[in-house]
DNA sequence: CAATAAACGGACCGGGCGGTCAACTTGTTA
DNA sequence: TAACAAGTTGACCGCCCGGTCCGTTTATTG
């Protein structure tokens, strides 16, 4: 019920410019960037930051939230999708590619997170769940791998490329394919451990 | 040619102290686990760390080269084992394993590293290179992957694995089973782009 | 046991970080 | 255009980190 005044002018302005500053920087250096270079490289003061985002947090986690809604908005496009195989292969493309470069892959820290990011998340791991289960109903996945194993190596081709210094910026579909082979049912071997739980 | 007396007795124990210490400190908080904590963790004044590694980074390229030379015995081992395709799989399970919980896995990072360590990961890049040839002409690896595909792949089961809150210790095993499955020929698909180069 | 050098410990330093604040600027509104 | 609230700014604060230094302790050795 608070009644919010529209935001001004410059304000929008800068909030736009922060958060791509901010999304460059975090790829270029990892999460570990300073606020003060975020907000040079938007050519803002660094107390303008925190007026939009009371923490470096909060600012991370606006980020991240952007990033899971236009993840989710391609995942639920993809749940009707004609070949619920390459819909996954699909889903996990994208989510690499828009992961690109560094890390980000803070998705996962339970721990305190604005509800509007947790809410985010778990529409996004339904949304993981039902692609999984189609593709694997179709057979186009291994009956014994679940949407939280397919959650948890969603990141995987970007770290691994992401070690290579001077990579080429699609090396990481490279690993992401040799990934998807393992999760075909031919030639797949009996899996070793139980997958993790699904929350 | 610098003639160096035997360390004394307390100086022997206390350096074996800090390196466990400093190796616990890293598995459960990260590399930026601060020099006062893994001092307070062995025991021993923060100063004593400096005294042994001048550097923060020294101690971490202490440890890495630890375990690089331990990986390097074992693969050393493995390369004339009966089964190829079981032993590179061996190899990377031993890799896994050893680099359980925690990253450590800046075996990469081609910035500044003392020579011994330089040296220490080109032996394993060869040893590496070796494993895979053998698997790859016994038929239990695709054609199209490279060594440095598998050095590259080799930490990410753990990477994956460390993001599941509370996860069992072995459930790296079940991510290393899936990659794993990913490198065989059965079902292979040809991959979208090119194997990064050797060095 | 005495003498000596090696090893130890913790106060200390400079630097960089996230975050605050009060003076100042600017968009908005009547 | 006048006036006010919203927004901006950069100096500033406290904190913690890696690394230094020197007075003190201790293993070694004859």
């Amino acid at each position: 019920m608070t009644s919010t005044r529209p935001l001004r002018a410059d304000a929008v302005r800068n909030r736009q410019l922060l958060l791509a500053a901010a999304a460059d920087e975090f790829a270029e250096r990892g999460l570990d960037a300073s606020v003060a270079d975020i907000a040079r490289r938007a050519g803002v003061g660094k107390g303008t930051v925190f007026r939009h985002f009371a923490t470096k947090n909060d600012l991370i986690a606006a980020i991240v939230l952007d990033r899971i809604d236009a993840l989710n908005a391609v995942g639920e496009e993809l749940l009707d999708a004609a070949d619920p195989g390459t819909a996954l292969l699909e889903f996990l493309t994208v989510a690499a590619h828009q992961r690109q470069q560094r890390d980000l892959s803070f998705l996962h820290e339970s721990g305190e997170l604005p509800p509007k990011v947790t809410r985010a998340r778990e529409r996004m791991s339904d949304n993981v769940h039902r692609l999984v289960d189609r593709a694997r109903r179709h057979g186009a996945v291994r009956a014994d791998v679940t949407g939280a194993d397919i959650i948890l190596l969603m990141c995987a081709p970007n770290y691994v490329a992401s070690y290579v210094p001077d990579a080429a910026p699609d090396l990481w579909r490279r690993y992401l394919a040799i990934i998807f082979d393992g999760l075909r049912p031919e030639g797949a071997h009996p899996l070793p451990h139980p997958a993790p739980p699904t929350p």
